[in-house]
DNA sequence: GATCTTTGTAAACTTTCTTTACAAACTCTG
DNA sequence: CAGAGTTTGTAAAGAAAGTTTACAAAGATC
């Protein structure tokens, strides 16, 4: 499943060589991931010397699976394959509702859109929300701007209410293993980089780590809150209820919250970069007042996580060409140096839909594994294993 | 061997219990650990029903390992089992030498004093050392109190001239190993622990994180560099290059520092605290300038990390004793409510000897795992494997 | 001293992967 | 266009590692 999810379809063959197992045991497995739905087979005519091969992929015809964003003002559902290929036209587009009752009965609808006409079986659903996340309890706990999700377990409630596995993720944790997966090019090196950061300054400042391969959770799930970092001393409520943080001052929200207060109407981000592309304003004070709390903050996670490459989501760079360029310039000048050499920034280009159902899909390619547990693999661990009796 | 480091000495069939594998396997595994050296068996008269057992724990009589502590000032090297218990009595301490050649010379002969008179086999050697550690090149980068260590690989030359197993590690991620494997008293249930952060804030602000069972490394090895966030604009020069970094005004150092420019002339830490035992100093201004740095920096490590334990190592809260409960406090005030509250903040009670000798002890025991490479293994990654030769 | 309980190991069986062998399916070439 | 050459995929036998079963060893209990 690893090798087709970073190489591509390809024959049990090749997977034989990728993986240095037998070609026997490749067969054997793979059989049986044919038989479970995660696989299919198909033609493809190329040519070459030799008996030509069966390639196989990650199966998109007979099985799929569901990603479900929630956000702030609407939320959308979307099917895709198990190779994360998502069907556009399968998108269905809603406000998020003002009940968490109301939400729930909106996505099964929607589930129930998506599946009733189509044979195929749909095996699992992801889901990318805001906020804070408790992933042992696997609860939402605090998320100021969809609050009905407040100590709610979508993932719960939907895997009763539609019988099939459903997982919960933060969403800059989603985006993070998009990236994981699905990052970039075809042939981007980037794919299954093991050390990396996902910034995500859109509405907020979320973070997402990869270290050693795995999301860095923490022990709840909580980690990685950097907006949260306190940064201006009485400084703007935050909506975790603390003052200044880091959140309020250096993500797209925060600079059209300057911008706003200049204008004296409120205005969103978008309008922002509509406004400035057609040479109707202009925010260049503003953004030297987010500059650098954003420079702080990539050069924290940079001493921080150590990461060999940073990506980072964010409208306002559509605001000028040079605009990344300055913000990179500016954090290379206060980083711990080695550690900024060992890192490469650029912007992202994965959403969350990609980030919800790479989700469920990391969750049933781990579930294959038996001793693996639970979405993000933690080592095995003696003291888990409760006393069992005595084989003798 | 885990389970021996986790729960003491005991029994093939008590491992048999606390693995839930079966007494033959156990056998056949401890009868070649035995064979290694890295287990002993010995007696000991416990009454109970049935046959006797014959208690197993990790080898001291016949197999020791050698750690070694680089510091600004001195450095030493001593001798301990398996277990991590070290032999006082066979420590060598020295004043750290002012050149590189120096200190390995010196720590040869250490070495050969230790280990000349004794019969016991050596198995390897642990280094714990300040600065920035390269894990990757095994290599020293940037120490600014151990400046000899840059760009130089004791680890590849003491294996060359001991002919031992050699690894250097970090000093706070040794100190972070130490507390996972021997931290508090034999029945603190912190042994083990998978997810919490070591925070020294002695003469820097040095920081461990053990995320998910693992010391978080990063690309590097230079993951947890809390101390070089920028926090002051403008403020004192720091070791690192930059200026105004969190350990300029958060640790040990820098109260004293800041001690000093009062009194007029350099005090150290310990002094300091001598003096304000005897009560001949007050530094509670000082106190309360370190404070809310610490509180910050703490508060950081809770947002981003999310660990359920938090130690800190500093002389500082020997000033007075209410001094770590107003640390606490002061954080708890501006710090992400549910994270704070997943988290207990207590003193560390580990040294760096203890983390040089953790740090060859795992090494050594990752090594017996086949597919787990290196100090602090990473999750086995498809890309990594080079491809082989068919074997079909 | 016989019985009971627990420990540790030997022998046979099971599972899983590997090695070996071979049929299938295509290209290449004389 | 048939045979040689290549590559693919699977079946069958072999090796490694664990499990089940059986049993001897060593002491406590009655």
């Amino acid at each position: 499943m690893r090798v087709l999810q970073r190489h591509g379809p390809c024959s049990r063959a090749d997977i034989t060589r990728k993986l240095g197992v037998t070609a026997p045991t490749i067969s054997k497995a793979v059989s049986s991931l044919l038989q479970g739905r995660l696989l299919e087979e198909f033609d493809s005519k190329q040519d070459g010397v030799g008996r030509p091969a069966r390639q196989l992929r990650l199966a998109t015809e007979t099985a799929r699976v569901i990603g479900l964003v929630i956000d702030a003002r609407d939320s959308h559902v979307v099917s895709a394959g198990l190779d994360g290929q998502l069907d556009q036209s399968s998108l269905r587009r809603f406000d998020t509702p003002k009940t968490y009752r109301g939400l729930i009965s909106k996505v099964v609808k929607a589930y129930e859109e998506l599946t009733n006409g189509r044979s195929v079986e749909t095996l699992g659903l992801g889901i990318s929300m805001p906020g804070l996340i408790d992933y042992r309890q696997q609860k939402g706990l605090l998320s100021p701007n969809v609050a009905i999700t407040n100590g709610q377990s979508p993932a719960s409630d939907l895997t009763e209410k539609l019988g099939i596995d459903c997982v919960m993720l933060q969403e800059a944790h989603s985006l993070c293993l998009a990236q994981h997966h699905y990052g970039n090019t075809q042939s981007d090196p980037s794919r299954g980089l093991d050390n990396f950061v996902m910034l995500d300054i859109g509405a907020g400042l979320g973070m997402g780590v990869m270290s050693g391969g795995r999301v860095l959770t923490g022990h709840s799930g909580l980690a990685g809150e950097l907006g949260h970092l306190r940064r201006i001393t009485d400084g703007r409520l935050c909506g975790c209820g603390n003052r200044g943080c880091l959140e309020t001052v250096a993500c797209d929200s925060a600079l059209a919250w300057l911008v706003s207060q200049r204008v004296g109407r409120p205005i969103g981000i978008e309008e922002i970069v509509q406004q400035v592309e057609r040479g109707k304003l202009d925010v260049e004070s503003e953004i030297q007042q987010v500059l650098p709390h954003l420079s702080f903050a990539i050069s924290a996670v940079i001493s921080l996580y150590n990461p060999s490459k940073i990506f980072i989501c964010g409208r306002m760079f559509d605001l000028s060409d040079s605009l990344f360029d300055r913000l990179i310039a500016e954090t290379a000048a206060g980083t711990l140096t080695p550690a900024f050499a060992d890192c490469e920034i650029v912007r992202a280009n994965v959403s969350k839909s990609q980030g919800a159902v790479a989700g469920i899909i990391e969750y049933l390619t781990d579930s294959l594994v038996p001793g693996v547990d639970g979405l993000f693999a933690s080592k095995a661990d003696v003291s888990s294993v409760p006393d069992k009796p005595a084989r003798m």
